[in-house]
DNA sequence: CAGAATCCTTAGTGATACTG
DNA sequence: CAGTATCACTAAGGATTCTG
């Protein structure tokens, strides 16, 4: 029973699998996952969303602050390709000197519990991670050595 | 008392995010989730993980063959960083020609069911993202129209 | 078969200067 | 203030050739 078990939730994993992963044709479009991961992906995507999480709106300079190391030209390519994608919405106030305010979209509140799922396993197996980096590097040099 | 929820809710949220979020000074080993996406934020480690997510143990040229449009360098690199991170094993039989196998471990697993989770969102929202994508061309557009 | 090594192209990033 | 435009640099990725 249990073995049963434990191989139908295989099963059912594989076939989510394969509906992730189209192997074939049209790269763009066709894999959702890859397509949401190349949102993120980047250097400062991840950055932007999460002190956006933490302050509803946000002044493009205050923005900038936050984001420690951004540089001004970074920051207004990820803020564009985050509105593009419908995650941060841009609003501009027509006045002397402008005003812009941030802040995520519903569709970019979704994402950032996405996130945050994500840094919860990613809390929890870190070290893990890093010892097997360790262990790595410690093979590659007596085998450098050899 | 339904504010209040909401309320607690969107602290909850800040809070964590605080955690994830260390703002200042190193930049390694400092912000966990950006620590893991720039494992599979690249090209081919997700397309890895899944496709060895699917098939337990597979060998190199096999690897090659299902991974559409990866080269052999670019997936020799792949899969050493993996290897690196713990996240998927390299079993070497000393033949004649040679074999390797690649499965993932544990950790790697663990990793998958995250990506499975985010693959859920994105086909949940893909919809949206293309509608705002195709709505931001409009604007762009008509901007440049004017 | 499973790669290592090399070279080359280009996309991502950053510094700087300028503007409504 | 909130950008845009330009240039320059680096690193990611890819094509090719060679090897135990």
């Amino acid at each position: 029973m249990e073995v049963t078990k434990v191989e139908n939730q295989r099963l059912a994993i594989q076939k989510k699998i394969d509906k992730v992963l189209c192997s074939k044709a049209e790269p763009e479009t066709c894999c959702p996952v890859k397509d949401i991961l190349a949102r993120f992906g980047d250097k400062w995507s991840i950055y932007t969303i999460l002190t956006l999480g933490k302050e509803e709106k946000l002044r493009f300079n205050e923005l900038k602050s936050q984001i420690n190391g951004v540089s001004q030209r970074m920051l207004t390519v990820t803020l564009r390709s985050l509105e593009e994608d419908g995650l941060v919405s841009r609003q501009v106030y027509p006045e002397i000197p402008p005003r812009v305010e941030y802040s995520l979209t519903p569709l970019g509140q979704g994402l950032l519990l996405q996130l945050l799922q994500l840094a919860d396993w990613a809390k929890l197996n870190i070290d893990q991670i890093l010892e097997a980096r360790e262990r790595y590097a410690k093979k590659e040099k007596q085998a450098q050595l050899a």
